[in-house]
DNA sequence: AACTGTGAAGAACTTCACAGCA
DNA sequence: TGCTGTGAAGTTCTTCACAGTT
C-alpha cells in the first residue's frame, strides 16, 4: 500500500457515526461522477446535492474525518475522494462468498456494482445438490459441506447470505465459525452473531410492506377528505 | 379531517413513528411464526427475542396502535397479527410494476418473498428491445415505450426501479406522472420525487462497503495491537 | 406474581446559525 | 465575500423503570 506513513494513515479520529458511514460511499459515489466531470473543487452545497443531502450534513460528516476542505473554496475533488476511499477500503480488494444461488443469489454473483466497488465473489456455494457442481456468473458453485473450505481457501471475511429463513442461523454460525467477520443477511429473520461480527440485512419484501404502510395511509387519508 | 368516523378502519392514533414502521413487517413475521407453532399468546420479551429487538422497543412500538396486550398474559396471537396485518394492508393485493429486467430485475420479478406478502408483480417494463417482447416469469416484457401504459392498466401505485443509474430519475419522473405514488430504488442514485410520493432505496454495493468500512476499523485495530 | 403501557431520561442524529479562515 | 467547520439547539429514536392491570 503506497500509503502516507504520517498523520493520515490512521490518525485516531473521533469514532464516526454508524449514521456517516452509511454514507460515505454515497458521497464517493458523487465525487466519483465529479471527477468524471473534470471537476477539479465542488463546494459543500454542490457536492450535497450531487449526494442527496443537505449541506450541513455533508459538511458535519466530512469532519467526523477531517479537515479536508477549504473555506471560502470548497473541497479538492481528488483528494477528497482519496481520503474517503481509504476509510472504505476502497484500495483493497474484498474477497466476497456468496451462499445461496438462488433466484436472489444468481443475480448477486453477476452483480456488476460489487466488482466496481472493490468486492470479488471468490466463491458460491448452495445447499441444493442439482445448482451445485454447476456453474454460475463463470464461478464454481460449491456444495454446503465445503463452505468452510470456501471462506478460508479464499480468505474471505465478508460473506453474502442469499438462503432461506430456516437455514440461516446455522450456516451464519458456521460462516463465523470458518472466520467470516462479516455479513450481508437476504433471509428474512433476525441472526445472531457474536460480538465483533458486523451484521447488515437486506429485507426486500419488508421495503415493499414499508411503502405499502403509507400507501393505505394515503388512501384512508383521500377517502376521508372525499368521503 | 376533523371528524372521528370512529369506524374499525381508521381509529387516527397518534402518528407511528418511521422506525417503528420499518418494524412492523417484521413483528408480523415473528407472529405468523408463533401462530404456526400453534401458540395462542406471547409476552412482549418472547414475540421480541422472536423478532430480533427489546422487549421494551417492542412494546413502545404497538402502543402507538393502540393497546392490544393483556396486563398479566401478554398479547393474543391472532388479534394481534390481524391488527399489524391491517396496519399493513396485508389484505390487499398491490400491484407492483417492476421496471429494469435484468440480473436483479430478473430476481426480483421472480420473488417468491413478495407474492407470499401480498404483492403481485403486474407488469414488467426494460428499455432493452431485446428484452422487451419476451418474458420473464411468465409475465410479458414490455418496451420503455409503453411504461405509462403498463402503470395505468394495472392500477399500480408501487414501483420498483431495477435500471442503471443514468436513467433512473427520468423513469421515476415518468413514473410519477403515470400516478406511481411509491418506489422501491435499486439504481445507485439519489433520486428526487415530489411530496406525497414515498421514495426507499435499496443499495446493494452501499452494504457491502459499510461492511467493508468496519472490516478495516478491525484490521487496523489488530494491526495496531499486534505491531 | 406476571406482564403491559408509558412518562421520563438518555442517546443518536439532524439542522441551525455563525465564528473563523482563505 | 464565500465557504468551511462546529457548538448549540432541535428532533427522533431507544432504553429505563415503574405505575397500573389482570
Amino acid at each position: 500500500m503506497s500509503g502516507q506513513r504520517l498523520g493520515p494513515a490512521t490518525p485516531r479520529q473521533r469514532p464516526v457515526p454508524e449514521a456517516t458511514v452509511a454514507r460515505l460511499p454515497v458521497y464517493h459515489r458523487a465525487l466519483a461522477t465529479c471527477a468524471e466531470r473534470g471537476l477539479t473543487t465542488v463546494s459543500s452545497s454542490d457536492l450535497a446535492a450531487a449526494a442527496g443531502v443537505k449541506a450541513a450534513k455533508l459538511r458535519k460528516d466530512l469532519s467526523y474525518l477531517g479537515s479536508y476542505g477549504t473555506r471560502g473554496v470548497g473541497y479538492e475533488v481528488a483528494h477528497l475522494l482519496a481520503c474517503i476511499g481509504q476509510e472504505l477500503g476502497i484500495a483493497q480488494q474484498w474477497a466476497v462468498v456468496i451462499v445461496g444461488v438462488g433466484n436472489l443469489g444468481h443475480a448477486l454473483a453477476g452483480y456488476a456494482g460489487f466488482a466496481s466497488r472493490g468486492f470479488r465473489v471468490a466463491a458460491l456455494v448452495d445447499a441444493d445438490p442439482v445448482r451445485a457442481g454447476g456453474s454460475v456468473a463463470g464461478l464454481a458453485v460449491r456444495p454446503l459441506e465445503e463452505l468452510e473450505d470456501a471462506v478460508v481457501s479464499c480468505g474471505a471475511s465478508i460473506a453474502v447470505l442469499a438462503i432461506p429463513a430456516p437455514a440461516a442461523q446455522e450456516v451464519t454460525d458456521r460462516l463465523v465459525a470458518a472466520g467470516v467477520t462479516s455479513i450481508l443477511n437476504f433471509a428474512p429473520t433476525p441472526l445472531v452473531v457474536p460480538a465483533g461480527v458486523d451484521l447488515r440485512k437486506v429485507d426486500l419484501a419488508l421495503e415493499l410492506q414499508i411503502l405499502a404502510f403509507h400507501e393505505q395511509r394515503k388512501a384512508d387519508l383521500a377517502r376521508g377528505a372525499a368521503g
